[in-house]
RNA sequence: GCGCUCUUAGCUCAGCUGGAUAGAGCAUCGGUUUUCUAAACCGAGGGUCGGUGGUUCGAGUCCACCAGAGCGCACCA
């Protein structure tokens, strides 16, 4: 139940009906009208701005469209306590008790649906994130967008979308030839003890390649490990199986899951790409040419080829983009474009890239592939997100890939645990840079925000235990008649707010909101636990040990959001801290 | 040189697709435990929303230009 869409259908309901009686002129699109959240110290509990978006077509100031309109909404409205009109023209309205005891009761028997936003059409979304190179295991760069990926999902899913979760396999091209090579002079090491080339700087020098080695070893004991070319083959299938076991248990210990993973080689070896790059061709967007330097570079070095070529510039990129390799192997955007036809001959409503910041460049390509291939403008929606700066001791910790020492999905999770790295993760908006403490996230985990909303959770276990119900139950109550005090009143107004938090969370594809809003709600709540010191009748068990049924209620409402909301995050809410 | 993202309190950041008096946390200072979990609460100080113009009833939010920070810009993936 979204209290604000059902006043702002109420009111555009009355400013249609009496346009027709003539009374009033409405502009082309009703858009800008909304119903919202009045500003702490107004009292009353929604406002709106119809009558500042009526004011200039009408010829009117705002405050005299208020007026006529005020008498509209308040006929036959038995919620409505009291309507006033403010300042440059806001309708504010304060409702009844028995709006508020309405509310609880339909959020509470259909608790399973509170927040769902039922406006939106259902839809069959892909989304595409991690897609990690399968030549390690995750490190802390990958876990953000794994992890905005995730929760991406859980919201779609909670609001009733269909959802495909899929992880690309880049396991095609010169990367993965080096890695395997890696694989392949590790085994020497091991076997013949011949020295790892570690200057060799294509190679992969991390540690964890020893490991992936040892396993090669020992499951695969009929393969001859001495001539590189031999076993290439043989040995990129396994070296890739491995690492993505890496990843699986990186994924799993996040607490994620995808539904399909992806092969670049498969997708190459069905000839997918020949059948992408014609549906392009019959479109006459691929040529052969030459891609000029950029301005500024140094064209000394340029080296102009020509090689086929993808018109993006049509769709608004800075330059064509590249197929085909000299050597006639097909170039990683080759193959991501039949990755991408691949998903689109699939049906889906929507597919969703989740991409780190690093390849924030690649997005005008790929959008663009997508639109020539689709006709669709929106059909892909990329989303970025910006890079974790990792500090420790108060100073910056730089990763290198190329020394091997960089900081682990593992490492990360065994020291803050996969609910803090979740939340933390997820608690700043994506498009800015986050950082990571180690040694404040550390030290002062009681100051993670996480446990203050997990604190909440658990506070209300308390008081269910206390009399000796399980806070795991649906409520028996019939009579939904209280009188809630305006302290009360003020979280259930919070609590209304919730399913405003889902829709601009879904429609925007901004997770972060959920962790804010879950914090506000479990600050207010905390506020008026501690008033129960010196308020004996805000306190939660009275003096017989029993709890009143409105009190019940209003605990059961508030933790059934906030377990709703840390469900869609992923992190556990403990009944007991 | 071009593209993307960002610039809000001392620090880290929210600000719900243009609304009313711009909000939190941390840090600083001062308070609250015989009573449902103090991993909590209450109070105080702290602001030219990077700058300048524009759009309109109304701009932290939209547009233009400028300044600064980060990321990226070939056949790597």
């Amino acid at each position: 139940m979204n209290i604000y869409d059902l006043y702002l259908d109420k009111i555009k309901d009355i400013i249609i009906k009496i346009n027709k009686d003539d009374l009033i002129k409405l502009p082309e699109n009703l858009n800008g009208i909304n119903v919202d959240i009045p500003p702490p110290n107004f009292n009353c509990d929604i406002s709106t701005n119809v009558s500042m978006v009526l004011s200039k077509i009408n010829k009117k100031t705002p405050l005299e469209i208020a007026e006529v309109l005020v008498k509209f909404i308040k006929q036959d409205d038995t919620n409505i306590e009291n309507i006033t009109v403010v300042k440059p023209g806001f309708i504010n309205i304060k409702f009844k008790n028995y709006f508020w005891n309405n509310f609880v009761e339909k959020i509470i028997t259909d608790h399973k649906n509170f927040g769902v936003n039922n406006k939106e059409k259902k839809k069959k979304y892909l989304i595409e994130f991690v897609s990690a190179n399968p030549t390690g295991p995750l490190h802390v760069g990958h876990c953000r967008g794994a992890i905005l990926g995730d929760v991406i999902s859980n919201i779609l899913i909670f609001n009733k979308h269909e959802v495909s979760k899929e992880y690309y396999v880049n396991d095609y091209g010169n990367q993965i030839i080096n890695f395997t090579k890696s694989v392949f002079f590790r085994i020497k090491e091991i076997l013949n003890n011949e020295k790892f080339p570690i200057e060799n700087k294509d190679l992969y020098p991390g540690d964890y390649l020893i490991d992936i080695a040892k396993n090669i070893i020992n499951n695969n004991k009929k393969l001859k490990f001495t001539n590189f070319d031999d076993v290439a083959n043989d040995l990129t299938i396994l070296s890739v199986a491995e690492s993505l076991k890496l990843i699986k248990t990186n994924l799993q210990n996040l607490g994620i899951v995808h539904n399909k993973f992806s092969s670049e080689t498969e997708i190459v070896n069905n000839n997918e790409v020949e059948k992408a790059i014609d549906k392009l061709k019959n479109k006459n967007l691929i040529y052969e040419g030459k891609i000029k330097a950029p301005k500024g570079e140094d064209d000394k070095n340029w080296i102009e080829r020509k090689q086929l070529l993808f018109k993006s510039t049509e769709f608004g990129d800075d330059k064509d983009r590249a197929l085909q390799k000299s050597d006639k192997s097909w170039t990683y955007f080759a193959s991501d474009v039949a990755y991408h036809n691949n998903k689109l001959e699939r049906n889906f409503d929507t597919l969703i890239n989740i991409l780190g910041a690093d390849h924030a460049g690649y997005i005008k390509r790929i959008t663009s592939v997508v639109e020539a291939m689709s006709g669709s403008k929106d059909k892909l929606i990329c989303k970025v997100s910006q890079l974790v700066k990792l500090i420790k001791d108060d100073k910056p910790f730089k990763m290198s890939k190329r020394k091997g020492d960089y900081i682990t999905v593992e490492d990360l999770i065994s020291e803050v645990g996969k609910d803090a790295t979740r939340f933390i993760m997820l608690n700043r908006s994506s498009d800015v840079e986050l950082d990571f403490d180690f040694t404040k996230v550390k030290e002062k985990s009681k100051d993670n925000p996480l446990y203050y909303v997990q604190y909440c959770y658990a506070r209300i276990s308390s008081v269910f235990r206390h009399v000796n119900l399980d806070i795991k139950n649906d409520l028996n109550i019939t009579k939904y008649n209280f009188n809630y005090s305006d302290a009360e009143i003020d979280i259930l107004k919070k609590i209304s707010e919730w399913p405003k938090c889902i829709e601009a969370s879904s429609l925007r594809l901004e997770p972060h909101r959920i962790p804010i809003y879950l914090y506000e709600l479990s600050s207010k709540f905390h506020s008026y636990w501690n008033m129960g010191k010196e308020d004996e009748s805000k306190r939660f068990i009275n003096i017989n040990k029993t709890i009143s049924d409105d009190k019940l209620v209003f605990l059961k409402i508030i933790s059934n959001t906030i377990k709703s909301g840390m469900n869609i995050v992923g992190v556990n809410t403990p009944e007991q801290m």
